[in-house]
DNA sequence: AATTACATGTAATGAGTTACATGATTGT
DNA sequence: ACAATCATGTAACTCATTACATGTAATT
């Protein structure tokens, strides 16, 4: 229940609302904790109940800012530092792979090619958004950039991988004919 | 929805009960699609009643031994063919990066440094792993030895990553007077 | 006057986890 | 006899997604 959290470490740098924090969740949070606004106001109506923010101004249409309180904060620092992080990680890509021998070596192939590109584009896109962000001396742009940067080392290596598994499935198909002639075999 | 198809994708290979899918589960699908037992007992009987799976056996103890059907097959083609992966990804890890900055320098060091242990223990529990599984010919072993070169990068990454962090993090330390006077600064 | 942006909420559904509940067979 | 392993299922709960529902304020 990392929501609750992730809402916590938002509001522990500014007041916000919860249309405030969706923006945040699409831009910043968008590649590590995903959600949705329902999720956002939910939680904000959970965590207020429970001390650990409060309505600190309200505003025209209805709008609600919250702050973190010192409760709150020290909710934040507990999980920070003396909590396990959750490593349960599915990834379809990765399951997609266990399987890829109910098709032939060269669709695997082609799987795992696509695969390289997708990690490609993903690694351009990290790219673009580094440029686009600015960044700032606030404790969120200087940890991002962290978090930024192991982005692209991940999607980086996963292009690698895919070319190398490209690599090891090709080197089990069975060689057509014109392939061995291309490869200077001799036909019999 | 992968569950469904990590069931078809065990039952392509040979048909087995929910009990065997489990330790299945348990051991090559532990690091890649963990599922419980609830789980794949409830999804063994969805896919029976929408014919994908038949029960092709009934043994002792009430077992009931399922296979793939023809329509099964099908359908684990479309999936890993002509549908996209879904890429979204949650990383508690990641998350709490960006909140590195509720702690003191030296603690957000710590937590990196934590991780870099963390990853250097992964990659030697999968490098186990490696040596304990008996591999063999069957096409979840050799596609699964791809999976598993992917943990070994990943997790060989993430302790790179951690490291760099930590320095990263160290450099914006506040130098105390004993570092300023290493460092030739001047007291005043 | 119309559009865009601001702003908050609820309801239904699906996926996943934990705990409970039960019992048969095999090996020592 | 006892323990371990085999074997299947249900119930309650939490988390996340999608769709619905509503309305205000600012801009063009």
């Amino acid at each position: 229940m990392s929501l609750r959290h992730a809402v916590l470490g938002l509001l522990a740098e500014r007041p916000a609302s919860g249309y405030d924090l969706m923006k945040l969740f699409e831009t910043s949070l968008a590649n590590v904790w995903p959600a949705t606004q329902s999720q956002v106001y939910g939680e904000l109506g959970k965590l207020a109940a429970s001390g650990l923010l409060t309505v600190s101004a309200e505003g025209p249409r209805g709008r609600k800012e919250y702050a973190i309180t010192a409760e709150g904060r020290v909710e934040l620092r507990h999980w920070l530092t003396e909590t396990e992080p959750d490593r349960i990680r599915r990834s379809e890509t990765l399951l997609r792979v266990f399987f890829l021998g109910a098709l032939t070596p060269v669709e695997a192939a082609v799987y795992l090619g696509l695969e390289a590109g997708r990690a490609a584009a993903g690694h351009a896109a990290l790219r673009e958004l580094e440029a686009s962000v600015p960044w700032g001396d606030d404790p969120i742009s200087v940890y991002g950039r962290l978090a930024l940067e192991y982005g692209l080392r991940l999607t980086a290596m996963q292009e690698e991988w895919a070319r190398w598994a490209v690599e090891q499935v090709e080197g089990r198909e069975a060689p057509t004919s014109s392939q061995a002639a291309d490869m200077g075999e001799t036909p019999d």
